[in-house]
DNA sequence: CACACAGATTGACAAACATCGATACGTCGT
DNA sequence: ACGACGTATCGATGTTTGTCAATCTGTGTG
């Protein structure tokens, strides 16, 4: 995936192609943003972000996430975590359940990044 | 992909699963910022909308794109493709060259969004 | 017209992903 | 200790995705 270590020299054509060499954000927050991108990039995903989001507690068990969007418990699971390596939700286990909540600083700094461009 | 049509019915238990049927962002929306997020999911893509909204004309061209990420022009395009249809950049045909540039109402809107979940 | 050049498109292929069913892990009540 | 229940993880499978090399399209220039 993406080698991007080739230090391949810019043609320099006549008409177009300016130099701009390496302009563009750091890297390392490319990179963050796209994990945050690529959490974002299922609609299920989406979803379930959204009814955590809008429950009444701020906080939701997976077992109140199946229902809604109508997947296996083991794959909500495996979405829940998905979305908590991307940094946009957390886990508290509490008893039986486990519980998660949106990460507003997340979704905050990815906006404003956002805005940065 | 994706079947998400089976209306299993939520079963209720005892001391977890609030109902909060379906609350939640209308599912086209969800949509709508999935595909923005898909695209801003590989770390290339964001890499080259980074590029072209901070290059000094605000706008670039394929030959500009090819050398700092270091991909093929094929793969190039494809990307910026992947970024015209979720909205995040607008192509301009001019003379040889297609100029692309950042489309600032879809970063905000989608950043307003994220703000709002 | 013919050639060169920018960009899009296609075909192929490997890597990543979403999903399920089954199974393993914790935690509680009995 | 046992069984029930919520959740995590694993193995398998079909789909999507990123990438390249090659080709096709369109635009300008000789």
């Amino acid at each position: 995936m993406t080698i991007t270590d080739a230090p391949i020299d810019a043609p320099a054509a006549d008409g177009c192609c300016a130099p701009e060499a390496d302009a563009g954000m750091p890297r390392d927050e490319a990179e963050r943003l796209a994990k945050v991108g690529k959490a974002l990039g299922d609609p299920t995903r989406v979803r379930l972000l959204s009814l955590i989001a809008a429950g009444a507690r701020g906080e939701a068990c997976v077992c109140d996430l199946t229902a809604p969007v109508g997947l296996s418990q083991g794959t909500v699971s495996h979405h829940m975590r998905v979305l908590a390596e991307a940094g946009l939700v957390e886990r508290e286990q509490r008893g039986k359940w486990a519980y998660y909540s949106v990460v507003r600083g997340t979704l905050e700094q990815t906006a404003a990044v956002l805005r940065g461009l």
